[in-house]
DNA sequence: GGCCACCCGTGACATTTGTCTTCACACACC
DNA sequence: GGTGTGTGAAGACAAATGTCACGGGTGGCC
């Protein structure tokens, strides 16, 4: 019967990859594919609907980030183990997704074989992380931002002025400049820019 | 025989989407992975030795461009048809892949199913191209930029200084300056982070 | 030859950006 | 109560950035 089966949520923005992944895992004798969904403000609703015993969740979706979702989650439905899959492993990123209460994190630079084998284990209880990411989220230290300089700094990404991230953070341009000043320091970089890429760079944003 | 079958090249750079793929491919009764590869400079070695009826190329890779790796591939061996599959769609991107001869073009949001019926289809001699893209590509216009000034913004993508701009592109600061001051009237933008945005939105870097 | 586009450079100028100092308020912690 | 941190803001200053006008050089095209 179906109750022998692990119930899978997959949240993934990639089409192409969400599709070669469902087909993938629905391949496995034991695991059984229960919703897809490509945005992340679907993630918490269609889990609540399906009751999944593994949520497997991109970072980078359109709508709600996954981490964010990965709380909520967690809250909302704690039977369902929390697996994050991302294409880049940022420090800030795995520090977060175990804040969050994720069992588990992969990057998507691995063999496929890996995902069901985590799937399987995150279920069992055990903690699925990569060794070497791990070591790096530990040696990166905490997050070094505020919260007025993440807001200002992710204001700034494209390119905007000071005039338009002030407006957009309802400041003062003068606050704006001494909050971007202060994450040039943090960040130990040159200008925004640079600042932004590093903040980004180790999951800060 | 395996002769009967088409024999797909696969360059992609994500392991875990790379792995995925061929395993689907491979599903397929008439199609077989001859060669995986992850890196752009493996393209045309591995593809010389391995002699595919197609090969599937991602654009953004480690290595050489996948596009650059096409036009090679077109002249080297010319039996071989190029299906370029890349994550987002950019207009310039895909005049670049047809310039470079491709067959193909498909966007990594599209179905997986698409991707066996689109390699068949490519082999049969047709070209594979999502009408909403082309529509863009062509109402985009063409590349606006020179040499120079593809060159100078390219090389200020991290946030780079213009005396870092000017050293690596082997230029004086000021002619610096002038690039980018042209390469912003040109994309129509505030400032050097604007100008990279839309320069690299729409395919042009 | 003339025209045009691209390349490379300079100098001047206004604007923007980044840094520093200083102020005030709130809140937590000892 | 004192200390420290985060928030919000201002002013002054140096440095970086963006714009413009102006040179000179090359090479293609009519």
């Amino acid at each position: 019967m179906s109750s022998e089966q692990i119930k899978v949520l997959l949240a993934e923005d990639q089409g192409m990859m969400r599709g070669a992944l469902a087909l993938l895992l629905g391949l496995e004798d034991d695991i059984e594919i229960v919703a897809q969904v490509g945005n992340g403000d679907e993630i918490v609703p269609t889990a609540l609907e399906k009751r999944p015993d593994v949520a497997l969740l991109d970072i980078e979706l359109p709508g709600r980030s996954g981490l964010d979702a990965a709380a909520d989650l967690r809250s909302r439905l704690p039977g369902c183990r929390v697996l994050i899959l991302t294409t880049f492993g940022r420090p800030g990123y795995l520090r977060r997704a175990m804040e969050a209460g994720a069992s588990g994190f992969l990057v998507k630079d691995g063999p496929v074989e890996d995902l069901a084998a985590a799937i399987r284990r995150v279920l069992a209880g055990e903690r699925v992380i990569d060794p070497a990411l791990a070591a790096a989220a530990l040696s990166a230290g905490p997050n070094p931002l505020t919260q007025r300089e993440r807001d200002v700094l992710t204001a700034a990404v494209d390119g905007a002025t000071v005039a338009d991230i002030a407006a957009r953070v309802h400041l003062s341009p003068a606050t704006v400049r001494n909050y971007l000043s202060a994450a040039i320091g943090k960040t130990q970089t040159r200008n925004r820019m640079e600042a932004v890429r590093a903040a980004r760079q180790n999951g800060w944003l």
